[in-house]
DNA sequence: CCCAGCCTTGCGTGCCATAG
DNA sequence: CTATGGCACGCAAGGCTGGG
């Protein structure tokens, strides 16, 4: 069983920032091997190694036993080479993207990752030396983190991955003797305790009548080619990274051909790139878009405003980023009266009007670009029907 | 679990229209 | 002619979600 420092059910994190202390003082003291001793002048005193001096050690006074303690912590702490948690996830990291086991992208994500969790404001643990990390230490900061930073699943999925990495890579080098995957596996946590971020169906998809405002708005101006990327969206559920960087190479007869799409990460400066990766998000995403006649009319009108440039989308010479799609279409949504909803959301609206128009799994998931239909069920697939119509329906099925 | 995208927000800047 | 303010986009930073 784990011990827990839990008064009244709550995780004292002063209690547990003391032990954290407390089990680094009492390593230090036990690896002192001189003795204190009180003098008749009633000081305290003991030696401490020093190099520089003769005897290869110098003596220390101090007026209480804690004072001279406090000293030996110091020293040994200064000499002290175990590595903090932070040092070991940097080298953890750099060891996985020299062996290149993860990406550039994976990297930014973890760097942020650690910064969130592992440098929060509650229980850090980042400078903590690894070898005083025990499992009741752990329990605290993984339950302080769920709590106080009202994680998600998935950001505990995430922290955990940190979690696993750095402990797993400490114990192979010795740092420290603590089994992560014992730990984890006795680790019990009620899902009750993250955070749920419940979006209700009509923020995830549009409705027909919400897209035919969308695409009215934008047809009766002159559309710009922002906005004429954004119906683009719907015709034909593209993600935006693949949007933004397509090509009119790419641009077939009656369909279009998906096989790059934006990227991001950070350069060695720290800075953001922008950047056009030549393979979509996955290898299903490698696809032949069929388009439809009205695509096609689209995809017309789209060439007249920039028929020549290396890609379809472009402003002032530069290509024109992700992120210029979902901002207009959160402009659009505010000027016609409807809830703001991000260009992925127009995917998803797709993907329901495929499945809701009983068009075959196996072309919705080429359409897509997902390897399994579930996939589509599960995340692309809403209610985006209004009240009437969903009485419709269910009148029509109690009827038979 | 590992990976890679998407989403959201703040800020800077250039453009444009209009007010002063 | 200049100040001002809205708008749109780029850049950053950090959080969330999807995919195999």
């Amino acid at each position: 069983m784990l011990n827990i420092a839990i008064e009244n059910g709550i995780i004292n994190i002063d209690t547990i920032q003391k032990k954290i202390e407390m089990n680094e003082r009492k390593k230090f003291i036990e690896k002192h091997t001189y003795s204190i001793w009180q003098g008749k002048d009633g000081k305290f005193y003991t030696y401490l190694p020093d190099e520089d001096n003769k005897r290869g050690k110098r003596l220390v006074k101090r007026t209480s036993e804690k004072a001279i303690e406090d000293e030996i912590v110091k020293f040994y702490k200064a000499k002290e080479d175990e590595p903090t948690v932070i040092q070991v996830y940097s080298n953890w990291i750099s060891e996985k993207l020299e062996y290149g086991e993860i990406t550039r992208q994976t990297k930014d994500k973890y760097e942020t990752n650690f910064k969130r969790f592992f440098e929060n404001k509650y229980l850090p643990i980042a400078n903590r030396k690894i070898r005083y990390i025990d499992e009741e230490i752990l329990e605290s900061f993984i339950k302080t983190a769920i709590s106080k930073l009202e994680l998600t699943q998935k950001a505990y999925s995430d922290m955990r991955i940190l979690i696993n990495g750095i402990f797993k890579y400490a114990k192979k080098k010795h740092y420290t003797s603590l089994s992560i995957t014992s730990f984890m596996g006795d680790l019990e946590i009620s899902e009750k305790s993250f955070k749920k971020n419940h979006k209700s169906d009509c923020e995830l998809v549009f409705s027909k009548d919400e897209e035919l405002l969308i695409e009215r708005f934008v047809m009766e101006n002159e559309p710009t080619l922002i906005e004429l990327g954004i119906i683009l969206a719907f015709k034909t559920g593209l993600r935006v990274g693949e949007i933004s960087t397509l090509s009119w190479s790419d641009v077939g007869e009656n369909k279009i051909h998906i096989s790059k799409t934006e990227i991001r990460y950070r350069d060695d400066n720290g800075k953001y790139v922008f950047d056009v990766q030549n393979f979509p998000k996955s290898d299903a995403g490698f696809r032949d878009v069929i388009i439809t006649a009205d695509t096609k009319e689209l995809m017309r009108k789209i060439k007249m405003l920039n028929p020549f440039g290396q890609y379809i989308f472009m402003k002032n010479g530069k290509r024109i980023k992700g992120q210029a799609f979902t901002r207009r279409l959160y402009v659009i949504c505010d000027r016609i009266g409807i809830g703001e909803r991000s260009i992925h959301k127009a995917r998803k609206t797709y993907a329901t009007k495929l499945i809701d128009g009983n068009v075959p799994e196996s072309v919705i998931k080429t359409q897509m670009g997902h390897t399994d239909i579930r996939t589509t069920l599960d995340h692309y697939y809403f209610n985006n029907k209004t009240e009437s119509e969903m009485q419709e329906y269910i009148a029509k099925a109690l009827s038979m």
